[in-house]
DNA sequence: CTGTTTTACTAAAACGTTTTAGTCATAGGA
DNA sequence: TCCTATGACTAAAACGTTTTAGTAAAACAG
């Protein structure tokens, strides 16, 4: 497969490479009719494709931006690279995605691929263990936004769901149902990923202020679950359940099928991230949905602003509400 | 935000461009263990990530395949992605992804970009639209495969469930239990896309040949679903549903929670492809999940052979079989 | 001590573009 | 008529690497 290149346009259309490149670049100014056609035809007999690599040498721009995705099975970040890719598209940009699988190590080689790849910016889900990285990039000013999580002492812009609140609608929501004791169900976290930390405390928080003593957290979904929350609910119709993202509420559903358990009204449950399972699972139970949109749009525009305007990143955590959809 | 280039490494580190291009690829036979040390500490102390445009601009390869997804919502499109990306994490190859959304043009506009990217090689859920484009890439001997779909006229190996077996065993299982009467249950296609058309005509075959005249072929979920399924629904015990794919499913299972049908126990349902969901809801049904693993590894593979032996792409059709989930 | 080999390093060409600074006709203006 | 402007094009430098063909010194063989 021997590429076609410039060389090979110009001669077959008998005209210099400068010409044309110029043609390629839409800069008709100074070109005969003549030539303009002779090239275009050129072009097209030989399939030719400019070589992205000597472009983007030259050039400033790569015309391209990267998303490192915490966990691309993980119904909230596909939901969210769908916006951002449809913001991409709408304005010449490309987008690659990595999945970086909440793993350091593989977000580590993902971000200096993608920089040695030039991309012109970078929205990361970080894994937060690369603090040292992230710091430097933005120290070198390299255009980067976090979604989903944020390290207090590094200076990127965030953008992220305000998790106490939706923790605290979601206890109110339990609350104004009838709810007596509470449990949340989280996921193993060995890192300190800001949702879960966040959401985690502010049900501690909550419990404690309005002095519910038998509330529980469940963290680890994966082996306890079973053994640990089984008593609760055979015991009682009263426990309000705060399922802590995606991952926790499959687990729990698991749960609930494998235990052969009746959930059916006994139990008020809300869920965090909105999975479209939601929507048709019996018996119906409430979910927050992630304000993706706005994630989507302002993470983008800032990161844009930085890229086009050599501002550099700076501090700032948007927070955007969640809404409670009762079903 | 300078960037930092190999010239400034050789100038910190006092030797030339060239030896700090040996050690960049690793070539220590002739380098004397104290430059290796300065060169060591200069990319160290400069951070310095190699230009990957000048780097492949003279390399032939760029160790980087794409693979362009039909729709990233697609849940058997995410997986098989997820499944591809580790083997090439495991031999040393980026993947770049792209999201064509079953857009015919979305898809040509990522071909052209990924190829002028020089990606080493391409797989593609293809919306066979563009054959003329698939041609002309086969003929260039461009490394390519096709996952889930194909063209008959086309020259690409092509890795898909047997989807003829699938509603086979579908229907098989069905009868079975019982079934008198069956409804297929697809979604809108405008495109030819060989799933939807493979089974589709499977399920019509197998009705004509069993003699069940009362069977129903439902294919667009968005309007027709609630006029034409109920009276059905509502009349009989012994309706054998197959859905067919993941977006059949979700449709499905709106409009029974929607209209508030009770269809515990009263109907026997496979869904092809296998959602998470599947194993939570209530009432149990049986689906059959995509040989995701396999599809994965051969397409990956051949991609591999194409790429490495320049081997060139020749249509061959390898397909494998699903496995019915009995719950 | 001379001639060859090995070791450690480097200058310069090449990759495929874009861009700058031209060249050379031709056309207008005085 | 000569001078300047403009129109149509091109040669060559530059981008940041890798690689080839070298050079010069040190080590070795005879």
């Amino acid at each position: 497969m021997k590429k076609v290149t410039i060389k090979d346009v110009a001669t077959r259309s008998g005209v210099s490479i400068s010409t044309v490149s110029q043609y390629l670049n839409g800069r008709y100014n100074y070109m005969a009719e003549e030539t303009k056609e002779q090239v275009k035809e050129a072009v097209r007999e030989l399939n030719y494709q400019p070589n992205f690599m000597a472009r983007n040498l030259k050039n400033r721009s790569t015309k391209t931006i990267g998303i490192i995705v915490s966990n691309i099975l993980h119904h909230f970040a596909v939901s969210l690279t769908r916006k951002i890719e449809d913001y991409c598209d709408m304005n010449g940009y490309s987008l690659i995605i990595c999945n970086a699988d909440d793993d350091p190590d593989k977000e580590q080689k993902y971000i200096n691929n993608l920089i040695s790849k030039q991309v012109d910016g970078l929205i990361i889900m970080p894994t937060t263990e690369n603090d040292e990285l992230y710091k430097r990039m933005a120290n070198q000013r390299f255009p980067l936004v976090f979604i989903d999580r944020y390290m207090a002492d590094v200076d990127v812009p965030v953008f992220k769901l305000n998790n106490s609140e939706a923790v605290k609608t979601a206890y109110d929501f339990l609350q104004s149902r009838g709810a007596e004791r509470f449990c949340y169900i989280g996921v193993a976290d060995q890192l300190q990923l800001t949702p879960r930390v966040e959401r985690r405390d502010q049900f501690l928080k909550l419990a404690e202020k309005n002095n519910h003593l038998e509330h529980q957290v469940i963290k680890d979904t994966n082996n306890l679950l079973t053994e640990r929350i089984s008593q609760e609910f055979v015991d009682t119709d009263k426990t309000g359940i705060i399922l802590a993202n995606d991952f926790a509420l499959m687990a729990f559903l698991n749960y609930v099928s494998e235990s052969g358990i009746n959930i059916r009204g006994r139990h008020h449950i809300v869920a965090i991230d909105n999975l479209p399972l939601a929507d048709v699972y019996q018996p119906r139970f409430a979910t927050i949905t992630q304000p993706i949109e706005e994630i989507a749009s302002n993470a983008y525009e800032t990161l844009m602003q930085q890229v086009e305007n050599q501002t550099e990143p700076r501090q700032m955590i948007s927070e955007y509400e969640g809404a409670l959809i009762d079903r």
